[in-house]
DNA sequence: CACCGTTAATTAGCCTTGCTAACCAGACCT
DNA sequence: AGGTCTGGTTAGCAAGGCTAATTAACGGTG
């Protein structure tokens, strides 16, 4: 017997909570918090940001970003560079140590997953990873 | 090409985040934040716990749950109940006005993923069913 | 029975991270 | 030059996480 609309909804909306809270505690690093890591890895897929575009990609208010990003500065994960242009604009952008470790985090940070994933039967894995298709463009819309 | 199961980790986890963080978003409540409606959902759907018992099904300590159910008991959602055979606990329960409102915000919170999977055709809404069990069944591992 | 270790809840106090309000400094417009 | 707008920053507040310490009650053992 089917499910109905309704159903689907709430099932999807608990499984996709159940495992963000559980991928998050499989955060391998202790160095970066949560919020650090989003904006590393932001500059690592996206390029170099200013300070407003990393806020505003992350949702989140520019003297917050501006706090993480000073964070991050001093432990020398990225840096700012201001423009020659425009003097009040301020480009940011990951250093070689910056790169470096979100290379690391992501291979830790998918390391429980893969594992899990390996130990799917391969029409499992197809139907997740279809899935995860729609989720993102559903969560984009 | 097929993408490597690494790829489909990576993939899984980005999807998943993202769809929490909308989710997330549409909390159509703003009396109640996410770790409150976590704990009075906890107590609907699985019957009361003790201070302790709900701190460990939130993955949070006994000090910060304490904060919350105090908050909530305050706000008349839930009441403390001393245990007659063993003084030192305390039995967490959902009040009518908690029951109410932990429906109502299922509701809301459910409105807008429900529009969203309407709007899919029947064979996405059918992977998107087989994932989100999948994914219950990783997450639960 | 009295004592000591254990357990459940709570309180106190700290840290992180979100926010808004207020503020520079530079750009732009007239 | 003066006024306004914009990007970044600083200051200070609130929520919610934590650990350490406290209190109360249980339970076994000499």
């Amino acid at each position: 017997m089917a499910k109905t609309i309704a159903e689907q909804a709430s099932d999807l909306r608990m499984s996709t909570f159940k495992l963000a809270r559980r991928l998050r505690n499989e955060r391998a690093t202790d160095e970066l918090s949560d919020g650090q890591f989003s904006v590393l890895g932001g500059l690592y897929t996206h390029g170099s940001h200013t300070l407003s575009g990393l806020a505003e990609r992350d949702h989140v208010s520019a003297p917050s970003m501006n706090r993480t990003v000073n964070c991050l500065e001093e432990s020398g994960y990225l840096t700012r560079i201001s423009d020659a242009a425009d003097k009040r604009r301020v480009t940011i952008e990951l250093t070689d140590a910056g790169t470096a470790i979100v290379k690391e985090t992501v291979k830790k940070r998918d390391a429980w997953l893969h594992h899990q994933l390996r130990a799917l039967d391969p029409t499992d894995r197809e139907t997740l990873a279809k899935a995860a298709d729609l989720m993102r463009r559903l969560a984009t819309q």
